[in-house]
DNA sequence: ATAAAGATACCGTCTGGACGGTTTGTCAAG
DNA sequence: CTTGACAAACCGTCCAGACGGTATCTTTAT
């Protein structure tokens, strides 16, 4: 009852956990998962609290986006300063990103957002525009064929990983991972 | 009123209308369009009606993806019908079929039965199943790790275009094939 | 050949529940 | 004592599906 209001304030712990809570719901009970209701009692809070977070359904699946997208960016510049060579290293460090996502953890999260993006119009513009400046940004580097062929590839890889539709052992990838990487420097 | 009972009985007729009506919806008015009312009076046939011809929602979906992927499966077999060489021919048919898809008319249909594969469970699984007796039927020809990775770059680009992201010139598109294709052979 | 007897193809309304969002209230920290 | 962080009840809408019909087609019995 009054049991939230007892406990410590902690804004930025419980918008963190709604997050999570909101990512991890649409990978067990799919898309239809996430609503207001479902995430704010998972995440035991009232629906006004998770209202007083995020305004409306679209803010929480915005935040979902800006959460996930700045992690993956974060992963792409890191892999990205282990590279010494210039060309083609942005292909390589999302290869590198894409096939490191752990199936078990990592794919729940982006497997609605992918859904969200295809589903939402905004959502899908804004990854349009990520896709953009990404590709003027290194258009120097990776705007070759095999750079967008490869990169492409990991896109089908990662999808496969997201619907589990092809069965690929470690074994498999790693071939993969590296004829991709041959693609890439090409 | 009694309008449609006069009318000549077509029920196969109205069944695909159904299909076709549900897969524009999916196109104009995202996910959220599928719903029982709008199918139903798009394709000018009461609700009961509809309900007729599949007796609930997710049927509908089914109905869809038995459609979508008939429909593939036969542009895959007449593409590999053309094909002389046998090694990689499954997949220089699924390079075909993919890049021949005109996003402005085939596309919407398998927008949604990309939204529906990854948020139903159910379908996730029969698409699963499709693959892998593909992937047995051509374990001789088309097992490569080239020929994966051309497939999974076709994945790629169909996701590309489903959800507009990437602008893609006939030029590049064309270098893209070339590419891919030569992948299929080695 | 034909009429009765289903079977099939629909129609139109109703309901119960889910869901997004609002409002009002309450507690606690600064 | 004001403001931020919640709680809890509530509202309007939308939607899946149930239900009870009616009209047309097909089969069967005569």
């Amino acid at each position: 009852m009054t049991e939230a209001h007892r406990r410590k304030k902690q804004p930025e712990q419980v918008r963190q956990q709604l997050l999570e809570v909101a990512a991890r719901l649409s990978h067990e009970q799919g898309v239809a998962g996430i609503t207001l209701d479902a995430v704010s009692q998972a995440a035991g809070v009232s629906k006004g609290g998770l209202l007083h977070h995020f305004p409306n359904k679209l803010a929480l699946l915005d935040g979902l986006f800006d959460d996930l997208v700045t992690r993956f960016n974060r992963e792409i510049e890191a892999a990205m300063a282990r590279d010494p060579v210039a060309k083609g290293r942005f292909t390589r460090a999302y290869i590198d990103v894409c096939f490191a996502l752990d199936p078990a953890t990592d794919v729940p999260g982006w497997r609605m957002l992918t859904i969200a993006l295809i589903a939402e119009p905004h959502l899908k513009s804004r990854w349009r525009d990520w896709v953009g400046r990404r590709s003027v940004e290194f258009a120097e580097t990776d705007a070759s064929t095999g750079c967008m062929l490869a990169r492409f590839a990991c896109d089908g890889v990662w999808l496969a990983d997201l619907m589990q539709s092809h069965e690929l052992d470690a074994e498999a990838r790693a071939g993969l991972v590296e004829n991709l990487k041959a693609l890439s420097a090409q």
